[in-house]
DNA sequence: TGCTATTATGGTATCCGTAACATGATACCC
DNA sequence: GGGTATCATGTTACGGATACCATAATAGCA
């Protein structure tokens, strides 16, 4: 592959005219810039970035770190910040950690030796170390979706207390009593947030007991598949279901299916995170819908601002507002 | 950010010896190590992968560029191609076209400035010329998914035609002889083999001229939902579709829907490539599976081979099978 | 003791592009 | 004609890590 100074020997300048030529940064005379222009097609010479690189301390180069890439959430978030970052000229580097710390820890670390210009992470758990080990580097940094406790860091993510209290009061309002929650892991935010909005709505509703009917398991279909089952063993008299997200959701509805309980008859069914709708023929769930492509949008934003010299702004949380839509699974109003 | 002659200076040793440390390359005195892996500590040492990347001429990066990454299947391919990288040491940079040969030619441009070690890509269309610009440059390619033609070129795809073939077939084994085809765009070799599936399937049934049933849009729901109409209002006799892709068979699914047309009862559906399970309750379609999983990681592996020296071999085509899933959406088998 | 092999470390040049500075040429104005 | 502003190009050095070669110290052995 060539170089500048192939271009230049060829032309019969010096290196720097030829970088002058390429970024067009500087006065080159017509002729001579033509003359360049020649020898670039002729050697089909490529810039190498990394020299430049080397130089400029950037590499144009976002990180994008979620937990995984196959979800549809997650994809979409993934879409924003593309998204946002293409149209500012940044490339995105994917990094899936599989909500392992440890892979975690090794992505950030080869972010790091990248010297990518900025980070958009999901974090894998409610620890701060990964935080701070990026914090201490001085690289530009957002949280997306979920937030860590004892960092002051940017976050941008969706109030999914509220998005959980709103569809949790919906059941409610329906005249359910005995509601049930399966949530995702503990370790991260969203589904103590989403806990906390159900275990608000059924204080304000003056049944703060029923809040032992808390499931805590991953935010997969497996895990819901299994929550619903332990669930209904346990209480049997479970009316209505709040699902921590739609992988959960839909796993219960599965093992509904298989067990012949019909949804929303027999038991309700309301989730937080709406399934594309693209994937889906009728849709079907009660949700509490976040933006996905807000969240990587302006999440990007703000670390392209980061990266631009704003370092001197205090860190923000941007919570974004979700939206409750009433279908089918959540059912009609119980009789009295 | 701290360099290496930082570290250097504080250990009281020569850059080089800091190189030998990190990298564990030569031989170091264990006191030495020890003093070296200190100022690391003490300085909070990151070695700088662009510099790095300039004397070795291996950025340890791979390139997937994808159509869309909102897509399962996409999304599921590059999974394959992140574990299998992952496994091997290499980042993966993501890159969307939406089928847009422009923005195609535009993120191929800035890889080739990037000196990615390798691109696996899924071109947005037949042109010859993006492969051509990479080869040139001799960067190792491989396509995924979609064939081009008229390059040697290595291709990892599905066997698609024996998919459409095999859908069609079962239709065409449950009695109907109306069946119309839902395509996608022209200009992408896996519209085109599964029209070229549909077609065969129809000429070995005896039935040549049902292949003027063909309708060519976008492999997306909005497609799928205009040409189910498109089709009832000029072939209002059909009574059985095969659809070229998830998306076109969904958009359809949610015509017929609003329309009052029962599927299977009024009209059959299958398909090309499933939706992945954990977005649905109760898988309906019949379908021609393919492993996109399977796909990225082989496609992967082969770009692996070619990176570690494996250029004299011949340009490869892998077309791995296609599964026949029998559901509910194929219906039964038709009154005589 | 003298010679070679092994261990341990350093100097210099290089990968590629460009910032900073320097020089030269041309144009313009009084 | 002399001085300044603009245009045009080049020289040198640097960013960070490391290959290559050189040197020095120690160990091993006859």
């Amino acid at each position: 592959m060539s170089t500048i100074r192939d271009v230049a020997k060829l032309a019969g300048v010096a290196p720097i005219t030829v970088s002058r030529v390429i970024n067009d940064s500087d006065y080159v005379k017509l002729d001579t810039r033509e003359r360049v222009e020649a020898a670039i097609e002729e050697l089909g010479y490529v810039p190498n970035m990394l020299g430049q690189s080397l130089r400029s301390k950037q590499t144009m180069t976002l990180a994008v770190v979620i937990t995984d890439i196959t979800n549809p959430f997650w994809t979409t978030v993934t879409r924003g910040v593309e998204d946002v970052a293409q149209a500012h000229g940044y490339s995105i580097i994917l990094c899936n950690t599989d909500e392992a710390e440890d892979k975690q820890e090794q992505y950030l670390q080869m972010l790091l030796r990248r010297r990518i210009d900025g980070i958009l992470l999901v974090p894998a758990s409610n620890d701060a170390a990964p935080v701070e080990l990026v914090k201490k580097q001085k690289i530009p940094l957002v949280l997306m979706d979920r937030h860590v406790d004892g960092v002051d860091v940017d976050v941008v993510r969706s109030d999914t207390e509220e998005g959980a209290y709103l569809i949790t009061t919906h059941l409610l309002s329906l005249g359910h009593r005995e509601i049930a929650m399966l949530a995702g892991p503990q370790s991260v935010s969203t589904s103590v947030d989403r806990v906390n909005g159900y275990c608000r709505a059924l204080r304000d509703a003056g049944l703060p007991k029923s809040a032992e009917k808390i499931f805590l398991g991953k935010f997969t279909r497996e895990a819901g598949y299994a929550m619903a089952q332990q669930m209904l063993k346990k209480f049997s008299n479970t009316t209505a279901l709040v699902a921590a997200n739609n992988f959960i959701a839909i796993g219960a509805m599965q093992f509904f299916s298989e067990t012949n309980i019909r949804v929303p008859e027999d038991i309700a069914i309301v989730t937080v995170d709406d399934l594309p709708s693209d994937f889906t023929i009728t849709p079907f769930f009660t949700v509490a819908a976040q933006s996905a492509l807000a969240i990587g949008k302006q999440a990007t934003q703000l670390l392209l601002n980061r990266i631009s010299g704003a370092t001197d702004v205090p860190c923000q949380e941007i919570i974004l507002p979700v939206e409750m839509i009433i279908r089918t699974s959540s059912g009609k109003k119980l009789a009295a």
